[in-house]
DNA sequence: CGTGCTCTTGAGTCAAATCAATTATTGTGG
DNA sequence: CCACAATAATTGATTTGACTCAAGAGCACG
């Protein structure tokens, strides 16, 4: 429907290409500076805009009536977060760590506009990345395809990925609990697939294999 | 962002309300009549356009690198599918039993008619709802959020589901595997929650409690 | 009225969940 | 700056829900 996306990364998920374009424009709101774990918008409120992360990292997530989580992405600097149905929000958002977002008001209209048609199109791509790890994918392979996703939004092209996120985040965007996730991770530092600085930070030794692992 | 959707129904995907006001435009085609498992279209076709079902069902579905498939959706009379991002397609649309659909050829500005974007945020919507699914509802959960998620969409209001799908079908909608299906809906019939006519047709007995267990 | 599907049912296995400590890390006040 | 509390992550032991493998049963169709 739209122009062609890189088929290569699995959870690549809006990129800043199309937010550059919207500089200057008069719905695009300046930087708002968030603290570490400050809610932008919760379940219930109104529906409609969406937001540009400039620096740091937004988890967005969603609770079911009985209290179970998905998050159901993170969203780092030059993503777009915010997407959603309905006049009122079902999903969280929050920051896990010091961050700055902008907010883009939207009406019907905007949809025509191909930059927010782009980041719509990328988004709805990266929700089918995310069925297809959580419906066909083991504990290891959804490790590795998280890894190599996270990995591969960094604006430096390195092998690293940051974790501002807990294990825990990262077991309830998987469908996995923190201790299958934390196992996984140990396999893959056994299998040389990566390396862990600490445990916020991971080296990705063999993208190939992870992808693979991951595909 | 757009108006409210009903939220009782867990896998509404887009109702037929948006495609009566449709009618008449000159992008939507005539109805094409499809035998039983016929292709519409298939991963590496341009795509672009999007579907309505008139009569009969629609599986979609979309295959992995190692060969695991992962059914994204059924679409019965009524209802829109073939939103895809991208040049080409990476689903696969069949359909599962004597079908009618009418293409509606899409360009960018289309987006911005509130009819196709109704359609858009409601696939959005449904996408979403099956997340939460594969993310965070074991087996029996699953399957009664499936069969009230078939019976919503009947246009009479009787708390049957006919399953033109296979079990294997379901399972791979679910992430399941066929045996887990059909051990799961014995379950429900064992809990009273159901009864089955054939393999084919199941009655919904209590709804409000498969919608409890589903939610 | 077979023949081939699909679906069901059973038995055994296995991957991930659960339960339970233990070991980092991080943060705080003395 | 260090001791200590609090939080997060790892690791181990055990359980369990779903998968796998394997027969049968039910149906649809020629």
């Amino acid at each position: 429907m739209l122009m062609h996306k890189e088929f290569s990364n699995p959870t690549t998920i809006v990129g800043a290409a199309g937010y550059l374009g919207l500089i200057g424009s008069t719905k695009l709101g300046g930087t708002t500076r968030h603290r570490e774990k400050e809610l932008i918008y919760a379940q219930g409120d109104e529906a409609g805009d969406i937001y540009i992360v400039e620096y740091g990292c937004v988890r967005v997530s969603r609770i079911t009536p009985e209290g179970r989580r998905l998050v159901t992405g993170f969203y780092f600097a030059g993503q777009v977060f915010g997407f959603e149905t309905g006049g009122e929000r079902q999903c969280y958002a929050e920051t896990l760590e010091y961050s700055g977002t902008r907010r883009l008001q939207l009406d019907d209209r905007d949809l025509a506009n191909p930059l927010i048609a782009e980041m719509l199109f990328g988004y709805l791509e990266s929700i089918h990345q995310h069925l297809l790890v959580l419906g066909t994918q083991n504990s290891i392979e959804r490790v590795a395809a998280f890894l190599v996703g996270i990995a591969d939004r960094r604006e430096d092209g390195s092998n690293k990925a940051r974790l501002p996120m807990s294990r825990c985040d990262i077991a309830d965007h998987l469908g996995l609990t923190l201790e299958t996730v934390s196992r996984a991770i140990h396999r893959l530092q056994v299998l040389k697939l990566i390396t862990l600085v600490g445990a916020r930070e991971v080296i990705l030794l063999d993208r190939t294999a992870l992808i693979e692992l991951g595909a």
